[in-house]
DNA sequence: TGAGGTGCTGAATATCCGTTCAGCCCCGAG
DNA sequence: CTCGGGGCTGAACGGATATTCAGCACCTCA
């Protein structure tokens, strides 16, 4: 009963990480693979256990019958359930950081990057939201990262005429992010609303363009007509209201 | 003991709803008010800590505690945690929806009644955040009414001139919304990165400025040149990439 | 063959937490 | 004054859960 990743490999799952990949424990761990550790096993499980309901809706129990282990092991491997939890955090980053290298050694347009990456990893980036929510110090560096990432292929899209540059280009890229992040912190309604979110199971086509398409609208083309704007915030009197409806 | 929200009421604090406002449980209640109902302060002290810390982080006794009270006592008035929890809900969604009625009673420009809505109401957005990840009945209802809202005002924005029109207004409400919330729901990166969040204590003016200035330059301008994107992509040869490092 | 060590488990433990119970205080009605 | 009831509490109960303990199976090396 080894559980395994997802199911077949389409052609989007150029990015997904190789679930198999050991990260190993103790430097001269004695190789013994003849199936996937169940150190590692159990680390699957939590992540997706921990991706799905929450970081206190799980048990250790849960996670070991879902690992085909006991309880107790996942003591034993861990030392606490706080200990699994920063290992999670610490595979995740790892596996993060690898699709990252892999892709840039692989030589992909960086604007497809972040894209491919969430959807062929549904499990791990659902895995993140969780953390980025509560927090921690392996997930905030990871968040960190991903900033510095984000700026590095803004500056490149930048040069190429794709991107227009930014009187902040590091404000822009955290607030960009937070604004992605909040679609996938929030799937939940926007599965509601849009009929598809991008860490659901299997995005219909269309709901996926519906919402390509609304992203598209509000990154190429102006939202507020600035000089309107403008004019209507000189002409109340002491009304100081910097921003709208959009909070 | 009494648990007040808040301290000084600033200038800002207009939008501020009345925390002693009753909401009559029982339709008889024989009226005892010469200070909060323990059944409010419970409410206040739970809508607080759940914000903070999450609804698995806080037990029945640490609320009771802190509304100075015991906790069979609020066991007695919702039943069980759980009722507690969808009474906090619908206060909240009372709350809101008080908000906006005043608001506009008041006259107030629609652009403002969201932004300051969160600024005057910590509490309460954190808390919302918090009950939006989770999901439920009644904040999934709060939800799709603030989408409703959300479209009537940015209709009546776009016939001033203000806002640009959209192939699909409702898409960009609902997406518009998420990722609004998506800062609100990470506020501790957002703190982390820019100094501030809309949710803290005390969010210092020039913070502030930086992050509505940032949200200005996103929404006034393009970020992505369409035509060089579109013929990015078109150059591409059956690479199928719908959409950019902006997830 | 035996010793030791490793991976792992079932049962037991300790703790925490939501909830129940029996009863107190206080106030208003008869 | 007495009765009764509502608001409220301390103590206790019961269930869940992380963690510990003692030991089993198996494998390796002597």
């Amino acid at each position: 009963m080894v559980y395994r990743y997802g199911a077949t490999r389409t052609g989007r799952d150029r990015f997904r990480v190789d679930s198999a990949h050991r990260e190993n424990g103790t430097s001269g761990a004695s190789g013994q693979e003849t199936q996937e550790s169940a150190r590692q096993r159990i680390i699957c499980a939590a992540i997706d256990l921990y991706g799905e309901h929450g970081f206190d809706g799980v048990t250790v129990k849960t996670i070991a019958q879902r690992a085909g282990a006991s309880a107790p092991l996942v003591i034993h491997h861990f030392g606490s359930k706080a200990g699994l939890r920063t290992a999670c955090d610490r595979y995740v980053a790892e596996q993060f950081s690898r699709v990252k290298t892999e892709s840039v050694r692989r030589g992909s347009m960086p604007r497809n990057v972040a894209h491919e990456a969430v959807m062929a990893n549904r499990h791990l980036v659902k895995y993140l939201m969780r953390a980025f929510v509560a927090g921690g110090p392996e997930v905030d560096l990871l968040f960190d990262q991903l900033v510095e990432d984000s700026l590095v292929y803004t500056a490149e899209a930048e040069e190429i005429g794709l991107v227009y540059p930014s009187r902040n280009p590091r404000h822009r890229a955290v607030v960009l992010l937070l604004q992605s992040f909040g679609g996938l912190v929030l799937h939940r309604h926007m599965e509601r609303h849009l009929g598809m979110s991008l860490v659901q199971e299997d995005p219909d086509p269309e709901g996926l363009d519906a919402y390509m398409a609304t992203l598209m609208e509000l990154y190429t083309r102006p939202l507020f007509n600035a000089e309107a704007y403008s004019e209507l915030l000189g002409a109340e009197q002491a009304e100081q209201a910097p921003e709208s409806s959009a909070l």
